[in-house]
DNA sequence: CTATATTGGTTCGTAACACAAACTATACCG
DNA sequence: CGGTATAGTTTGTGTTACGAACCAATATAG
């Protein structure tokens, strides 16, 4: 049953949205376990591999600059963050993960899997490797 | 490069995960362009085709009952949802979209779609069916 | 049938979140 | 070098989110 292709488009868009719900809700769940908000949750998720600047991180998470003062001044009362001078830019601060916030990344990892694997039961093998490819291509920049 | 059939499985939950994360970055600014928070944006886009009770609104949320009497409370005042009598249970309420709510979730759906159709241009057509499908294969309960 | 347990939703207290405006110091460009 | 842009912070305001407590409706057990 294939479609027009703009509309095969537009469902396409719906269901990575109806995607995201998902998870979300699921992400919301693990967070408030683990005495976290969602959006410090993602944060630890987004720095298990990048070391951001602040208007860095507040771009991958899609809030405002003035947020994230607040946001990573109480991630690092935590201890889950530290902030190192960028030396790329004299104003500027980088973001990263301390041991401890690394050890709360991998807690929250394995909650994630658990929460979502049986999610991804009714797929194959090869369907799973599948999407699992499409979507790290989507996450990809195209140059 | 196919991987061993368990780490192919949290490859998975992996990429699920870094796109809801890209996603909600993408409806977090959506939400503010609108004057709605990421919760409201997203409870306007589950209502579109449910009418849950409010613990059934919560539980699609992953959020606590007691925040969505206020979540709820404030859409209402807006005029984007109202509630009614659920016929199933005396104490219950149904949560459903007015006609201003449905228009304001049109206008949120057009603003997701342009959003996020560029990210899906590295794909083709059909890997875009593709992972349509599997997207929808994996929202529909195994039951 | 009655007493008890459970549950749907609300209220309240508390901390956190999120935006916009304003600000300061640093960086950039003509 | 001077004017403009920008990284990050602070402040004000409204919203969000959890847990505890509560009340009324519903379910359950004897």
């Amino acid at each position: 049953m294939p479609h027009r292709d703009e509309t095969e488009q537009l469902l396409l868009v719906d269901a990575l949205a109806q995607s995201a719900f998902a998870i979300t809700s699921i992400l919301n769940r693990i967070a408030a376990d683990n005495e976290l908000s969602l959006t410090q949750l993602r944060m630890l998720a987004i720095l298990r591999d990048r070391r951001p600047t602040m208007s860095g991180l507040a771009s991958l998470l899609g809030l405002e600059k003035s947020t994230l003062s607040g946001l990573v001044e109480r991630a690092e009362t935590r201890g889950l963050v530290a902030r190192g001078r960028s030396s790329a830019d004299g104003r500027a601060f980088d973001v990263f993960l301390t041991e401890e916030g690394r050890r709360q990344a991998r807690l929250i990892e394995r909650d994630v899997q658990q929460a979502v694997l049986p999610g991804t039961a009714g797929l194959s093998a090869a369907e799973r490797e599948t999407l699992r490819e499409l979507l790290e291509r989507m996450q990809r920049p195209a140059a």
